[in-house]
DNA sequence: TTTAAAACATGATATTTATCAGGTTTTTAA
DNA sequence: TTAAAAACCTGATAAATATCATGTTTTAAA
């Protein structure tokens, strides 16, 4: 099994902030697991009791409303720790993750993180840094969801994929969602998320063939997006 | 002036981890404040720097929509505290804190409680479950305005708003908003919210004078805001 | 390879919500 | 105390969005 020590996802969260030492009791205790597309990781009110760390792929952290709809809070993928929360708290998780692609992930227990968290004040402060932007985001997505209308909160979204995923050669963002989990992230109904993907192509700012989905023009997307 | 060591705020927050030392030096660099109703405690895009330590009051925290509105993310009281993500960030803040009425609070320095933080684990840990918390709620939140309907999300804040102020001699909810500051919490024209009220008041689910309102049926209000 | 299931798509319609316009009442400040 | 401003309220209407219905395409499994 490889080494924490070693792993490249460290360099993109605050485990960069631990020593030599410290890594390799983490990965003395750390679980590897392989992950399906479409399966769980864990579901709302599991106990976590550990961070989740994603070697390779992607899942959406979601939260099933009272009126029975699931909204995508987050998309997670390689680099990104899921599971913070449970650091500091015994509560059972609010939120259910379920695997988009093929993934790989580690799980360390809460214990061992917490021995580092009281020892290493700069691990610390990474983890503080964390959750604190962590907090600002979801700040900027209430003020979205409640003042944006479903058209913008399209075009944003599309333009956040772009960004947080990337294009591959051919200009395709290089992630593969649902209507419905776009749907799901944008918080309208399936049939909305299709009809105004339908409205953009119509307009030439996007192209799709099924999940490809391609950025015409960007430019027009953040007019959509930023209401002008 | 008094001294952070005795104050009764305390209890309510992380600084309830402090030593009497480190209450002491925090005591010798705050700054005691008296805002007047409506004034501003600080604008999105200024540098914080520091904690506020809500004494007494009220005040609303906000943040500007690309479309020209404003949403309410966060009503904050005595004993909160607002800035923390000061701490840990040097950004601006995304933020902008207006008083509901005549308040108290107090200001400390940003490395002033860095230096705690970094040697007191307990505090640590206690910021670090506050930001978490926060955090969980901010989820709810999202998962509300995305998936709820106006109507939903108005009985939702009526029955928070009771929880947060409690209610007076009267059975009234001890917090005074305007028609705007609820639907700006909601996330709704202010038409709609008053609109919204009325029908409540209608139904004989709450009762109101001015901006003093009355919860008559909390499970009808609570019916409302779960869906059923 | 075939077939069932899931995902995608679009029209028709209902519902929700925003906007505009016009009032009344309450609050604030001169 | 009074005048102006702000807050509140309601109706009419428009716009946005959800829902239902139904058909097509794609995917996955037997």
């Amino acid at each position: 099994m490889s080494k924490c020590e070693q792993c490249i996802i460290r360099q993109f969260n605050s485990f960069k902030y631990l020593s030599k030492e410290e890594l390799l009791r983490l990965s003395s205790c750390k679980t590897s697991k392989i992950i399906k597309k479409g399966e769980t990781i864990f579901e709302e009110g599991d106990h976590l009791n550990g961070l989740f760390c994603i070697k390779d792929g992607v899942c959406k952290v979601s939260k099933m409303s009272e009126n029975g709809r699931n909204q995508i809070i987050d998309l997670i993928q390689k680099g990104d720790i899921i599971g913070e929360r449970s650091l500091v708290s015994d509560e059972t998780s609010n939120l259910k993750a379920v695997a988009l692609n093929d993934m790989e992930i580690c799980f360390i227990p809460k214990e061992e993180i917490i021995r580092d968290l009281s020892k290493n004040p700069n691990f610390t402060m990474g983890v503080l840094k964390d959750l604190a932007n962590n907090l600002k985001k979801a700040d900027n997505v209430i003020v979205d969801m409640a003042q944006k209308t479903v058209k913008q909160r399209l075009a944003e979204t599309l333009i956040k994929l772009k960004e947080k995923f990337d294009l591959n050669e051919d200009g395709i963002i290089n992630i593969q969602l649902s209507r419905e989990d776009i749907a799901n992230i944008i918080g309208t109904a399936t049939e909305s998320a299709i009809r105004l993907l339908s409205d953009l192509k119509k307009k030439k700012i996007i192209e799709f063939k099924g999940k490809e989905i391609k950025i015409l023009d960007i430019k027009g997307l953040e007019k959509i997006a930023h209401g002008f």
